[in-house]
DNA sequence: AAATATTATTTGTATGTACAAACAATATTT
DNA sequence: AAATATTGTTTGTACATACAAATAATATTT
């Protein structure tokens, strides 16, 4: 994945794609203060910050299907980070003693992440480039 | 992947990533005339425009890396519609018969993705938005 | 000319994500 | 109350993509 002009960059499939990487590489690696790649991060933010939560809610949250959110948690059951507990068609999870130590250095992350992109990329255009994306997302 | 309102949504990382999700599968679903996803369909376009380019120039302009070319020739090759010349430490990329048939479709296909999201989010903007998000990915 | 560095490509392996089908529990209709 | 529909979750399977290491060819330095 390079930077070099691409004849194809007028076509938004293309441009939202490569911002995509990019994003997910310099998200990782902020949150690699966490020992945790980007999703699993926000996951925990997410469970931390309401333990007890669905999957339904967080696949909601997190704009992924619920299938991908099971398997996400499922590794963080694995790595001891959260816990479900099952409670009639329902599962509830809960961050475990381990999760709720992160949360702090987590939080630290994704403001780091916040900083740095919208540093390079200047506050306000980053907040309307965000908007903007987000606009097109439910538009579409 | 719902549409409802995320916490994380003035996340450059959220939003971006939602938005390629979403193109992404508008994308396939336009190219699904040509029997090909969207990925395919641009490797497609881009050896017939130009055969015997090399898998480096491939990964600069579909902004991927070198290892996923590779891999996205092999499929093609083993679908019929690439061939692999190998010219000392180069591989020269070659589309066939097939390939080359397909092509109209896979332009059509491309022009209907175009015509199909700025209808939606408007000319105006989706030209602007695009543009935005290229000059974001440049200067990230 | 031999040794070393650089470049182009491929291979092994891993990750994130999704779809469709299965399952399991609750709600609605008859 | 039984039959049916809906909802929440998980499982089987597949795909796109990447990184790091391996390979192979060419270029540069000594």
């Amino acid at each position: 994945m390079r930077k070099e002009k691409s004849k194809y960059c007028t076509c938004l499939y293309y441009s939202a794609n490569a911002l995509s990487r990019i994003m997910t590489k310099i998200s990782d690696d902020e949150f690699a203060i966490t020992g945790l790649s980007s999703s699993y991060a926000f996951l925990l933010m997410i469970v931390n910050e309401k333990p007890g939560i669905q999957p339904t809610e967080i696949s909601h949250q997190m704009q992924l299907t619920p299938s991908t959110v099971t398997r996400l948690i499922e590794k963080m059951e694995h790595r001891n980070y959260l816990e479900r507990k099952t409670v009639g068609r329902t599962t509830e999870v809960y961050p475990t003693k381990q999760a709720k130590e992160l949360h702090p250095k987590i939080r630290e992350a994704w403001a780091n992440l916040y900083n740095r992109y919208s540093t390079v990329l200047g506050k306000e255009f980053s907040k309307q480039l965000t908007a903007d994306i987000y606009k097109a997302t439910q538009k579409l």
